[in-house]
RNA sequence: UCCUGAGUAGCUCAGUUGGUUAGAGCAUUUGACUGUUAAUCAAAGGGUCCGGGGUUCAAGUCCCUGCUCAGGAGCCA
C-alpha cells in the first residue's frame, strides 16, 4: 500500500519566499538569498561591486575579499557580464547603491559563467540589437517597456472585464479577407483549399456581440501588407470590443474612457519604468478626457485654412495637391500636422464612403459618408484606434459585399447577423504596440513587442 | 513596389586630394587598486575595409553591379 505522499513531504521553503529584488526594501537588515544575472562588475582591488539583475530590478552586491571564503572571492573576480548566480547577504541601506539598497555579500555561486556577450554597457546600432532581440530584452530600456506593455494589457482587460464586457475569440485562421482591402497570409488548410491568417477579430466580434451584448477580442492580427515604416509590424496585437446597441458617439465615447483608464493605469503603476525610459510624465498626466472630436469633412476644411496639401506620389516624384480635395484619405502629413495643435487624442469620424470598408453604415443624412472613426494621438503616435458603426441594413449591406466583389458565400453567415435581429452596434480596434509605442515614448514600435515581426525578420 | 541613405576589429565609429605597415573608444585577456556608479591606470591579442567586376603605377577611398540594412511613400492599428 503506497502511503499519500503529501504526509511526509515536509516544506523547507515554498516558492512564496523567495526574494526578488523588487522587495528589497522590505528586507533591510535581514539575511537573504538572491539568484540572477551579473548585470556588471565593477572591480576594486579586494573590493568588488557586482550588479545583479533579477527581473524585477538591479542591486549591487558588495563582496569585501575580508568577508568571503578565498574561492568565493576568487569566484567573483571571475564574473563576466550576464553570468548567473546565486549570492546570500545581508541587505543594508547605502546612499551609493543604485536603488538605495545593497547586498553585503557572505557568500556567491555560480550557475554558469557566461563568455562574450555581445550586448556590451555601449551603444549599438539598430540591425545589430534587433539580430540580438533574445537578448537586448534583458536591458534596462527594454525590460522598462515591457513591463509597461504587460501593464498596458492588463489595463485594457481590466477595464474591459470590470464595465460588463465578456472576453469572446475571435479564430486567426479565416476562409477570407475581412476588409477586403488589406493583403493576407495565406497557408494550406487541409483539403478546404487556401487559409488566411486573420488581419481583425471585428466580423466574429459582432457576432458574439449578438450573443453576449459586450463583447471583446484580444488577439494577434496579421498583415501582409510590405510596410516599411516605425509603426508598422506584420504581426500585431489588437483589441476589439463589439457592442450591441451602440451607435458611434457611443464607441466614441468608450474609446475615449478606455484610453484615459489605460493611461492613468501606467501613471499608477509604471512609475519606474517611465523614469527609465526618461518620458516626460506630464504628457501623459495631460490625458483626462474630453478628446477634442472633428468631422472629416471640418478636418479637410481646416487643412485647406492652413495650407496643408494632399500629398501624393505619382511617376516616382511626390506632387502637392492644394487645396486638400475632399474625398481623399489623409496622410501621415496631414494628420502630424492636424495633431500639433492638440495634447490629447482626437477623434476623426464621418469620412468618404469610398475610402472605407464595406461593413461600416451609412450616414442617413449623408450617404457620401459612413459612420466610421479615427481616434490620432498626440505626439505623433498616429492612427491608434480605429472603429465605426456597423451596416445593420441587410439590402445596404448586400449591396455593399457585392460592389467589393467579395464572395458572398463566405459572407452568408455575416449576413444572417442582420436577418435575425439586426440592431444598431459598433465597435472599434485599438493597436496595442501603437499604444505603447506613444506611452513609452519608443522610437520604433520594434521595441513595444518582444519578438517583433517585420517584412525582413522573423529570427528571433 | 518606388524614393533616399548606409555597410571598415565582437560593438560604435574615424580614415584628408587615390599614396607606402588601416586607427580610436568600448568589449576580451593579464597585472595594480577597500566605495565603484559607463571606475581608473599599464600592457596584449583582435581586420575577407559587404560580395563581384572595372579604371589606375597605386583603390577602404573613384565607376558599374549584386547583396544586406535603415528611413520614408503607399497600406493601415
Amino acid at each position: 500500500m503506497i502511503k499519500a505522499n503529501y504526509k511526509q513531504r515536509k516544506i523547507k521553503m515554498s516558492y512564496k519566499d523567495k526574494v526578488y529584488i523588487e522587495d528589497l526594501a522590505k528586507y533591510a537588515g535581514q539575511e537573504v538569498e538572491l539568484n540572477g544575472w551579473v548585470y556588471t562588475k565593477r572591480g576594486k582591488g579586494k573590493l568588488q561591486f557586482v550588479i545583479l539583475r533579477d527581473g524585477t530590478g538591479i542591486c549591487q552586491c558588495v563582496v569585501f575579499k575580508a568577508n568571503v571564503s578565498e574561492e568565493v572571492f576568487a569566484n567573483t573576480k571571475s564574473l563576466t557580464q550576464e553570468s548567473s548566480i546565486k549570492v546570500k547577504g545581508k541587505v543594508v541601506a547605502n546612499e551609493r547603491a543604485p536603488g538605495g539598497f545593497e547586498l553585503d555579500t557572505s557568500d556567491l555561486q555560480i550557475y554558469q559563467l557566461s563568455t562574450d556577450y555581445p550586448i556590451t554597457p555601449k551603444e549599438h546600432g539598430d540591425d545589430f540589437l534587433i539580430r540580438n532581440r533574445h537578448l537586448w530584452l534583458r536591458s534596462s530600456r527594454q525590460h522598462a517597456i515591457m513591463r509597461v506593455r504587460a501593464s498596458v494589457i492588463k489595463a485594457v482587460r481590466d477595464f474591459f472585464d470590470n464595465s460588463g464586457f465578456k472576453l469572446q475569440d475571435s479564430p486567426m485562421f479565416t476562409p477570407n479577407a475581412c476588409e477586403g482591402t488589406s493583403t493576407l497570409f495565406s497557408t494550406k488548410y487541409f483539403d478546404l483549399g487556401e487559409a488566411f491568417l486573420s488581419q481583425s477579430g471585428q466580423l466574429y466580434a459582432e457576432a458574439t456581440a449578438m450573443a453576449m451584448g459586450r463583447v471583446y477580442t484580444f488577439g494577434p492580427a496579421f498583415r501582409a501588407e510590405k510596410s516599411k515604416t516605425r509603426k508598422h509590424l506584420t504581426e500585431f496585437w489588437m483589441v476589439e470590443p463589439e457592442m450591441a446597441f451602440f451607435d458611434l458617439e457611443d464607441d466614441m465615447q468608450l474609446a475615449e474612457d478606455l484610453t484615459v483608464y489605460i493611461v492613468q493605469y501606467v501613471l499608477e503603476n509604471c512609475r519606474k519604468e517611465l523614469e527609465t525610459l526618461e518620458r516626460d510624465i506630464t504628457k501623459l498626466e495631460a490625458i483626462q478626457g474630453n478628446f477634442p472630436r472633428m468631422s472629416y469633412t471640418e478636418a479637410v476644411g481646416w487643412m485647406n485654412a492652413n495650407d496643408i496639401p494632399l500629398t501624393k506620389r505619382v511617376d516616382g516624384k511626390d506632387v502637392e495637391i492644394r487645396p486638400f480635395p475632399w474625398g481623399e484619405d489623409f496622410g501621415t502629413p496631414q494628420e502630424e500636422a492636424l495633431m500639433e495643435q492638440f495634447s490629447q487624442p482626437c477623434f476623426i469620424y464621418d469620412y468618404p464612403t469610398e475610402i472605407k470598408a464595406f461593413y461600416m453604415k451609412r450616414n442617413p443624412d449623408n450617404p457620401k459618408v459612413v459612420k466610421a472613426m479615427d481616434m490620432l494621438g498626440p505626439e505623433k503616435a498616429g492612427e491608434l484606434v480605429g472603429g465605426s458603426q456597423r451596416e445593420d441594413n441587410v439590402e445596404l449591406l448586400e449591396e455593399r459585399i457585392k460592389a467589393e466583389d467579395l464572395d458572398m458565400t463566405d459572407f452568408a453567415w455575416y449576413v444572417d447577423l442582420r436577418k435575425y435581429g439586426s440592431v444598431p452596434h459598433s465597435g472599434f480596434g485599438m493597436g496595442i504596440e501603437r499604444v505603447i509605442k506613444w506611452i513609452t515614448g519608443a522610437k520604433h514600435i520594434r521595441e513595444t513587442i518582444p519578438f517583433p515581426r517585420m517584412i525582413h525578420r522573423i529570427i528571433p
